[in-house]
DNA sequence: CACCAGGCAAGTA
DNA sequence: TACTTGCATGGT
């Protein structure tokens, strides 16, 4: 692990930012929406989770308190077009009660604390998983904690920079220790990658053509 | 038609 | 520890 690698990843930061601009992630417009949101976008498209969160407002549960006394089949019903609906609705009452139970519905409580204490606290919810719980603490809580995913790992590995196998939290930790641990840069750079991978480097059909990331990418640039 | 999408838990070896 | 499977809608 060399200078030189921990350039690789400020460089790629640089050329996705040039190439897409600035994302101003999350799309939700409050911290309660952005929770329910990484619930629900699990292996899920973000249009879809749209269509969910839509039904939520128009219904007027999108509020902690409401949805909780929401029987599990009707907010399955609500938030079937993300998909997985049966167990998604069980997953957001595992998490409302966490958050009840713990914080009272207090997202500036819940600030207070500490990356690791949340971290813990966020794995042992029933369907929240390491990226649901790391998309809560950097998107709603603004922790400087870096998030992986599926586009991570497959950007990363088409450039040499990891292997596809590898694991969520050996990625996590290359870019925690090859980045300046700052929430502003790893909400940009995660919302770069995720643009980048739905776009451009696309799993069956990678538009190499406009790839800023060309140049770095040994399986386009042989 | 097949494949993919901002995963996770539970089961198996 | 490291696979495998079920979960499910909607777009390309």
């Amino acid at each position: 692990m060399s200078v030189l690698y921990t350039m690789e990843f400020k460089r790629v930061f640089d050329l996705l930012l040039k190439q897409h601009g600035p994302q101003n992630w999350w799309p939700g417009e409050t911290s309660f929406e952005v929770m329910i949101g990484a619930i629900l976008t699990q292996n899920t498209s973000w249009t879809n989770v749209e269509k969910a969160i839509l039904n939520l407002k128009n219904k007027k549960i999108l509020d902690p308190h409401k949805m909780l006394r929401v029987h599990n089949t009707q907010l399955a019903k609500l938030i079937r077009p993300s998909g997985y609906f049966n167990q998604k609705a069980n997953k957001l009452k595992n998490y409302l009660n966490f958050f009840k139970n713990k914080y009272g519905f207090f997202v500036q409580k819940m600030k207070k604390e500490s990356v690791e204490k949340l971290r813990n606290e966020l794995l042992e919810v029933n369907g929240i998983g390491p990226e649901t719980a790391d998309s809560i603490l950097l998107y709603a809580l603004e922790k400087p904690i870096f998030v992986i995913d599926a586009y991570t790992k497959r950007i990363f590995s088409r450039l040499s920079l990891c292997r596809e196998s590898v694991s969520y939290y050996d990625l996590q930790s290359i870019f925690m220790t090859q980045l300046p641990q700052k929430t502003s840069l790893y909400n940009e750079y995660h919302a770069l990658i995720v643009h980048h991978g739905k776009n451009i480097c696309k799993k069956s059909k990678p538009r190499c053509g406009d790839c800023s990331l060309q140049s770095m990418c040994p399986q386009t640039s042989l």
